[in-house]
DNA sequence: AAATTTGCCTAACAATCGTTAGGTAAAATG
DNA sequence: CATTTTACCTAACGATTGTTAGGCAAATTT
């Protein structure tokens, strides 16, 4: 019974300080902030984790991964270019929806990582953005989406993504799914190309 | 020549607290660090400052009022609803571009002003939003716009153009009108209505 | 039952924070 | 020339920061 159902207590003063880091930023919340919420001494935390910057670490890349993980699995499976857009606009809305806490200080809060996990985060970011960037070039190979700007196109799709970090709650009245077609919706109709020479097209 | 053509001082401090708040954060930037630039001592800074709050305060609300002021204009003179948005874009870059640095606090730091002026801050932020929104429900009205959800159409917007401020460069190629016309013309496509009845229609 | 590990505690540290007080030299004003 | 104002300085304050050291009781392992 050491650790099935029950959370661990690192665990616990990490989603502990997600909340924190989100709602008074990293810099702002200290370590007796984090202690206080667990009724516990802010040197105690140090018997679970090694320094305020781990916490943030690991909150970023586990993250991160999280991310990574779900493009590339929509980029294995084979869809079009729309499907692949889809699938992979959901995933993500999935994702933030999941934790706001910590997808918050996913998408705010890096800028204070140190120096050396700056570096590997930020690559890791551009690597996600880069598979978007790859479905869009898909889409218009395909011939199915209009001939855009592929570097604004993507960043369009992601800070629209992104930003439901900053209204979301989780007891609001929409799920993931229906944000997700929702923002796919907005954007296809940018891109989906229209086929006006045929009669019968129906938007 | 006490100040023509010259920088007052008070405005240099808050030009450099804009850079450092951009680029560390507000939190973590000190009084210190930003004496140091300007080559003086931190508790100098109170001869032209009243507290690190206030620098805060003059650098969101400033930008608030340019941004206000903007679509004020837009919404004074009149354009039909597609013009509207593509100048209340315009604007918006342009206010971005012009200065980065106090766009990026106007953006990202404005959690950490004190409770007061935070309540006034968002009230200003949720006028501005408000603003769109009425475009978004003008051009629909007009039957020029898809009938599209309002808020996620403001949302993806405001996101998109306020993204931005994270990968402009002044030195870059783009700017400000060529950055608005693509981020229009990609929001347009998604909103433009489709007229497939009208066989001479070209996109 | 003995030994070890776990999970917390108190106390304290050096560093840094925003800010105030009081002084001083140069510039502006009369 | 005398006076006031401006723009800085040094020194220091109380508070808060992340973190370490060392101890102690309960739980776990041997």
């Amino acid at each position: 019974m050491t650790e099935f159902q029950t959370i661990s207590r690192k665990e616990q003063i990490i989603v502990t300080a997600a909340q924190l880091f989100k709602q008074k930023g990293y810099e702002a919340s200290s370590m007796r902030d984090i202690a206080l919420v667990l009724n516990m001494e802010a040197a105690s935390l140090y018997h679970h984790i090694k320094s305020k910057e781990e916490i943030l670490e690991l909150i970023c890349f586990t993250m991160a991964q999280k991310f990574l993980a779900a493009i590339a699995e929509v980029n294995d499976i084979y869809f079009n270019a729309e499907e692949k857009l889809r699938k992979a606009i959901l995933h993500h809305v999935e994702i933030i929806t999941e934790d706001i806490n910590k997808s918050a200080v996913f998408l705010r809060e890096w800028r204070s990582l140190p120096e050396n996990s700056l570096k590997d985060f930020m690559f890791l970011r551009n690597h996600y953005e880069s598979e978007f960037t790859h479905i869009i070039e898909n889409g218009m190979q395909e011939d199915i989406f209009e001939n855009v700007d592929k570097k604004f196109a993507v960043l369009s799709i992601l800070s629209s993504v992104n930003w439901i970090n900053e209204w979301y709650q989780a007891d609001g009245k929409m799920n993931a799914a229906e944000i997700a077609k929702k923002i796919s919706d907005f954007v296809m109709g940018g891109l989906r190309k229209k086929m006006v020479t045929d009669p019968h097209y129906r938007p």
